[in-house]
DNA sequence: AGAGCGAATTAGAACTATTCCAAATCCACG
DNA sequence: CGTGGATTTGGAATAGTTCTAATTCGCTCT
């Protein structure tokens, strides 16, 4: 299970893995996604963000998501050609997007299905990872 | 089986199910995804239609394939942010997408996948689709 | 502490894929 | 043939993201 609180020094450690610092943006960006555990895009983690940092950019923001990208702390969720949305849940999981509501679940997803999944690859295919997407209606959720 | 070589008159009418009609513009635009199965973008579709019909225009090449994707004639593959794709395969199957070269395969998905997938959605979720889609490498492809 | 220096941030311009718009054209029907 | 609504067309507009170049930051070394 993905760490709620990451420390710190946990947080500094997995720039450093990839030979990026730590900065203050890179904390409060991480720090929004991880205290509302939905799917923003980098627009509405730019406001969340400015209330903690007035100053910050929006250039600073997608920068500072592309980091968090990098070093796998936050994933990349893409929707049709809709803006990209960030996920904060590092658990193996799908997404149900809601088309009525535009809302977004996650799904959690047993080792044993993406097994299956993947047993459906012919000989000469090597998945690096496997995105599942529903599309439909979702009944009074969350 | 998707029907390899589609009538006039069958393509005509499932445009006119949706109510729309058929046109040249249509036509070609359909000839040209199903004469080689792959994943173009608009772009793609568009170079490969002016052969044909030197007088399209890009703006309606997006207008007919939007048309082809309604009547269920296409269906659409998005990868990140890149430019949508095109896919004339109408049997249900998933993409891996080759990040080393950009390759698109598609992955022929049998029914019992789809059910075993779609039976880790909780009760209240309801999936009208469902997406896979592979990243990784793909030796010796096609 | 102060200087040096590469990394990070910033504001704004640029870019790209797509959609919108308004005018011209087409075509099925009467 | 003439009309009217659908379709096509070229160009403008849009949206999200990336790029650029100047500024600022914050270690490290003295
Ligand atoms: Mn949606
Ligand atoms: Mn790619
Ligand atoms: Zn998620
Ligand atoms: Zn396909």
């Amino acid at each position: 299970m993905a760490a709620i609180t990451e420390t710190p020094e946990a947080f500094a450690q997995k720039l450093a893995d990839i030979g990026l610092r730590n900065t203050p943006q890179r904390e409060v960006v991480y720090g929004v996604l991880m205290k509302k555990q939905d799917h923003p895009t980098a627009d509405e983690v730019y406001v969340r963000v400015k209330q903690e940092m007035p100053t910050i950019s929006l250039a600073t923001v997608y920068n500072c998501l592309e980091a968090l990208v990098q070093c796998k702390l936050v994933r990349v969720v893409n929707f049709e050609r809709g803006p990209t949305r960030y996920c904060p849940n590092l658990n193996p999981h799908a997404h149900f997007h809601d088309e009525a509501t535009g809302a977004t679940y996650d799904i959690d997803l047993p080792d044993g299905v993406l097994n299956q999944v993947n047993a459906v690859l012919p000989k000469g295919y090597d998945a690096k990872s496997i995105e599942i997407i529903f599309r439909g209606s979702a009944a009074n959720k969350r």
